[in-house]
DNA sequence: TGAGGGCTGTAGCTGTACGA
DNA sequence: TCGTACAGCTACAGCCCTCA
């Protein structure tokens, strides 16, 4: 499924946590970032992570924040639900249970006697400036999570080239690229915005389903000020909880608020949750 | 390519002013 | 005294630049 119909509807673009707020949501839970409990009744943590592939096609993650220094980090990763995101679609596209416990603990403990700077700790603090203080907080290492096996049997779906995007963010003061989806392995496809053509950069090559595009004319206003991305529809997995057409509409971001659906509206919880 | 770490826009909290 | 509106401040953490 994905998440950007929810995370537009309910956060202005470019929130930090947006996408992690939209899932909390998706699952009917408060959304309390920054407390010591664990998300769902202090039991299990929900860790959103966003993935995109390399050009060779491996699966790569940013390094990721478990929490603030004031907040046992150890109680905060026992009993994780890892939810892993596509970084340019959106889409959830696989999640991991996972608990801290024997040799995965012992391994993350090594960290707390390593050093910093020369040994590489996968659990490691922190200090990031926040105006005129220092918030420090533990941070997960990228490679962490390729080391505990938790990319193991998840599928990539898009590339993505950071550099392309940023530049095309700067172009247009701020907003993100325009998604379109193409099918076939058509050069060209439909702008969901506007209705126009838009062509796959033929410089551009080398990220998996993922091609900047160039929009052809006539093109509306709001178009013409923002770059636009092609991604090979034929990748996305089907979602089973809603329509071809939601899920399509939703990842090009053109899902009005009206029609957002809920993951727990569709899914009956059961009633002893499985326990 | 990956690690390190600074940058940045938003949400939410808090304090203050003002009117009923 | 209370309720509301607004401004300022802080926390947040994803984003992205630099460098080895």
């Amino acid at each position: 499924m994905s998440l950007r119909g929810a995370a537009t509807a309910l956060t202005r673009d470019r929130s930090r946590g947006r996408f992690g707020n939209a899932l909390q949501w998706h699952f009917g839970l408060e959304s309390h970032d920054g407390e010591a409990k664990l998300d769902w009744e202090d039991r299990i943590e929900i860790k959103l992570v966003t993935v995109w592939a390399r050009r060779d096609g491996r699966l790569v993650c940013d390094k990721l924040k478990v929490c603030d220094l004031g907040v046992d980090p150890w109680h905060k990763l026992s009993n994780v639900l890892w939810v892993f995101v596509d970084r340019v679609s959106r889409v959830v596209i696989g999640h991991r249970f996972f608990r801290l416990a024997g040799p995965a603990r012992e391994r993350l403990a090594r960290s707390w006697g390593a050093d910093p700077h020369f040994q590489r700790p996968d659990l490691f603090v922190e200090a990031r400036q926040s105006g005129d203080q220092i918030a420090p907080a533990y941070y997960l290492a990228a490679s962490w999570f390729r080391r505990e096996g938790l990319f193991d049997g998840i599928e990539p779906l898009f590339g993505f080239d950071g550099a392309w995007w940023a530049a095309a963010r700067r172009r247009a003061r701020g907003r993100e690229p325009a998604i379109a989806l193409s099918w076939q392995g058509a050069e060209r496809a439909r702008c969901g915005h506007c209705g126009g053509r838009i062509r796959r950069s033929p410089e551009y090559q080398g990220f998996v389903g993922f091609f900047p595009g160039l929009h052809e004319l006539p093109l509306a206003p709001s178009c013409a000020a923002r770059g636009h991305v092609i991604l090979e529809g034929e990748r996305l997995p089907r979602c089973h909880v809603s329509s071809v057409e939601e899920q399509l509409r939703d990842i090009q971001g053109l899902t009005p608020p009206e029609q957002l659906w809920r993951l727990t509206d569709r899914v009956a919880e059961p009633d002893d949750h499985e326990h």
